[in-house]
DNA sequence: GCGTTCAATGTACCT
DNA sequence: ACAGGTACATTGAACGCG
């Protein structure tokens, strides 16, 4: 019978070493089903030298391996741009692939294999056309002897499914979003001896359900429950805000300790580590939003609550119940009202932010062939390049095996010096996708580089400024045809959304799609210099960069000789003084000369520059200000310092009265030292970047680590610790304290005003005569004038 | 023994 | 585990002085 799916999950199921693949989907009717591929072809290439006798060695591989391979032929290829004869070696089962490849190419003739490290599924939707989250088409037969899954049918097929071309509607997905609470009275919940006390649940039909542990906190039976609630829901999605890192490992533990099995999902497995340090849940899309974290990066403190609000997802109560007080709310009967609607409020949080993000990872994972529970906790080299081994399948391009590679830095963007102090009227102009643009402009990619003593090929070369690397001038390489076609699709999709007046379904897939296809383009330059690439070829990204700052710097030079003022510039931008009948026609110029497009961004009516570079402040037009590098927008500097230097810049620019800014520093320098700033605002916030006992020196942050630690919590790299300074001797490491254990009385107000707020707003003032020293020497003098006062 | 100087360490930002 | 360029605070050893 003819199938019609919408493609949601998919997985190799291994068994006495055959491997098939589950395609796990919706059909038209909205029926859950399994689709099982027995038939799955396993291959890999092996290279020639040149000259190479292919079909005698062909033949020697079918003799000496006939139990293993089954076909071979010989076939053109291209590696890093160079064609070359391979022999595509077909295998009985996957799993022996990488063996037989390892035989393989120590052949004689021979001179590497590759693709052997292709993962199934991967091979699978790249040779057959098909995409993760779309709908095909497919010859099926129903299948009875699947035992343990939960389909509501179950197919085998025979061949591969064919995408259908109308793709853009996703069926109505079932989705759970949970949230998990611990009972510990003594720091970070442990799953040998801390019990789950409540997990709630919220559905995409609105529906709540909580599962409460007993009196006696035990989770034996919530455990059970939820497992029955997800089995008769049946989830397609199941959300959660760090269930990768924590939850999902904490419940196997609990589970296990009580005698069963974590086997929720659609096949009766438990959850298990995938690839990209994701966990799997078979059939089930496991997504963690704490993986979309890096999406966001001005959210400074990563938690559930900061990130749902950052999107807009607000919950009506405004508590947040710290972890170390959850066993507190549960010992008190008049608190656990309270507890479990924290926890409900956490299940909205998640549910409410999904549905923000849904779209966004369903065209990321298409663009990418990456399964959608896969896509969100892939880091970006590897989504690009799962982008570019599809399109590397379209010209025939042999994926390149991942080497070791040293780390040898080269030079990047070009900053210019700022020029300090107020400026009015600044125009922004900006290079267009400027790397993305110069790759496509210089077609540089890892097939056009002509390598040092290589001779000139005959339809010519672009020479990189500088550093001299050489890229033939046609054909289009691999990375000019990638970038070329993600900025034409995402030009179309911007075009199309355009002529949509209001906001649509259809809109918003568009505008998730072109963010997708963004941020894929966007980071190719990256890739191309990261020695993790599997197309990794230094010169490529070097020469863009060489590029990028002989037209950064040529700009500059224009625009001097046009009579425009330049005041600053990074990497792809301008700051000019604004003159529109100037600008214009340097805009103009500098696209003749240097063929690619710039931009007037904005104009800001006014711009502070200190003497430093990437760090400024400018007041646009509607009043709202830009603030950018200074503390304002750090997340490592106290919440007053930060209110200080932001309150002095809005002086400064819309005011423009220094007098008046530093009345406002005094008022709250006096209000530090009579200790009128809430303990919050003191709160110095600062990233774990290793274990503690590895840093050599003695720094706050992982004091204050350290102190949590040995009261039981469990922090790791990468978490944030939240530490004050205390008065007392010593230097000022041995002062730091975990916020929560700070009292305000002990609280170094010295230290916030002399290292947090005076530099904070000396930074803006000092351009304007005013030192730390002046700034000091105004408090003391107001300190005095109170004494006298007093006496 | 004490204050000053400066490289090293560490973190977070910009494009 | 996409790149390099940059600012800045704090530590801690080296240094100079008395």
């Amino acid at each position: 019978m003819k199938l019609v799916f919408w493609l949601l999950d998919i997985n190799t199921k291994i068994q006495n070493d055959n491997v098939d693949l589950w395609l796990w989907a919706i059909d038209k009717s909205g029926n859950r089903v399994l689709l099982v591929d027995h038939g799955v072809t396993a291959y890999f290439y092996a290279v020639l030298h040149d000259g190479a006798e292919g079909s005698y060695i062909a033949k020697n591989i079918m003799l000496s391996y006939r139990s293993i391979v089954t076909k071979t032929e010989i076939v053109q290829r291209r590696f890093f741009g160079k064609r070359v004869a391979a022999i595509k070696i077909y295998c009985k089962k996957a799993v022996q692939i990488a063996k037989v490849a390892e035989h393989i190419r120590k052949h004689d003739g021979i001179s590497d294999c590759y693709e052997d490290d292709i993962r199934p599924t991967m091979r699978y939707l790249r040779d057959n056309g098909v995409i993760p989250c779309s709908w095909h088409q497919v010859e099926a037969k129903e299948e009875k002897n699947i035992p343990d899954t939960r389909a509501t049918k179950v197919y085998s097929i025979n061949s591969p499914p064919i995408p259908l071309e109308n793709n853009s509607f996703t069926p109505d997905l079932r989705l759970l979003a949970f949230s998990m609470i611990c009972y510990s009275s003594e720091g970070a919940p442990k799953p040998d001896l801390n019990p789950v006390i409540v997990l709630s649940t919220v559905t995409n039909n609105g529906f709540e359900k909580q599962f409460v542990a007993s009196q006696n906190k035990d989770d034996t039976t919530i455990i059970q429950e939820f497992m029955t609630y997800i089995r008769s829901f049946d989830p397609d999605i199941i959300v959660s805000y760090g269930a990768n890192r924590t939850d999902w490992t904490y419940l196997r533990e609990r589970s296990h300790k009580h005698g069963f099995l974590l086997n929720f999902d659609r096949a009766s497995s438990e959850p298990h580590k995938g690839v990209y340090g994701h966990v799997s849940t078979t059939g089930i899309v496991n997504i963690d939003l704490a993986d979309f974290s890096n999406m966001f990066p001005e959210v400074k403190v990563q938690n559930l609550a900061n990130f749902a609000k950052n999107l807009g997802v607000t919950i009506e109560r405004k508590r947040i119940i710290d972890e170390t007080s959850f066993a507190d709310f549960w010992d008190t009967p008049q608190k656990n009202a309270e507890l479990l609607q924290y926890g409900l409020d956490n299940a909205h949080r998640v549910y409410g932010t999904i549905k923000l993000l849904i779209d966004f990872s369903i065209q990321l994972s298409i663009l990418t062939l990456m399964p959608l529970d896969q896509v969100m906790s892939a880091a970006t080299g590897f989504r690009v390049e799962s982008y570019l081994i599809k399109q590397a399948q379209k010209i025939g391009e042999i994926v390149p095996r991942r080497l070791e590679q040293t780390y040898v830095p080269y030079t990047g963007g070009l900053v210019l010096l700022p020029k300090p102090g107020l400026h009015e009227n600044i125009a922004v102009l900006d290079f267009k996708s400027m790397y993305p643009n110069i790759m496509i402009t210089y077609n540089l990619s890892p097939d056009t580089y002509i390598q040092a003593g290589d001779p000139e090929p005959s339809e010519g070369v672009y020479v990189a400024p500088e550093i001299g690397y050489r890229f033939r001038k046609s054909p289009p390489g691999f990375y000019n045809e990638a970038l070329t076609h993600l900025l034409n699709i995402r030009a179309a999709i911007r075009q199309k959304m355009k002529q949509q007046t209001t906001r649509t379904v259809e809109y918003q897939v568009l505008n998730a799609r072109q963010k997708a296809l963004k941020i894929i383009t966007n980071a190719i330059y990256g890739y191309a210099g990261w020695i993790g690439a599997r197309w990794y070829i230094k010169p490529v990204a070097e020469a863009a960069s060489a590029w990028g700052r002989h037209i950064i710097w040529t700009s500059s030079q224009m625009a001097k000789n046009d009579g425009v003022e330049v005041i600053y510039g990074d990497t792809d931008s301008l700051f000019v003084k604004y003159d529109k009948t100037k600008n214009e026609k340097l805009q103009a110029d500098i696209q003749q000369t240097l063929k690619l497009e710039v931009e007037i961004s904005h104009v800001y009516v006014r711009v502070f520059f200190s003497e430093a570079k990437k760090r400024y402040a400018g007041l646009r037009q509607d009043g709202s200000l830009d603030i950018v590098g200074l503390e304002v927008i750090r997340g490592d500097w106290a919440e007053v310092a930060k209110r200080v230097q932001q309150h002095v810049l809005e002086i400064i620019l819309k005011v423009q009265s220094p007098e008046k800014a530093i009345e406002y520093v005094k008022s709250i320098a006096i209000d530090l030292q009579h200790n009128r700033i809430p303990l919050e605002d003191l709160i110095i916030w600062k990233t774990l970047t290793k274990p503690p006992k590895n840093y050599a020196v003695r720094a706050p942050h992982v004091q204050a680590a350290k102190m949590l630690i040995a009261r039981g919590a469990r922090l790791t790299i990468g978490d944030k610790v939240g530490y004050v300074i205390q008065t007392g001797k010593g230097p000022l490491f041995s002062r730091a304290i975990p916020y929560v254990f700070a009292k305000i009385d002990n609280v170094d107000s010295t230290y916030y005003i002399t290292n947090q707020v005076l530099p904070a707003a000396a930074r803006v003032l000092k351009s304007f005569n005013i030192t730390e020293r002046n700034l000091e020497a105004i408090i003391k003098e107001e300190k005095t004038k109170r004494l006298i006062d007093y006496f």
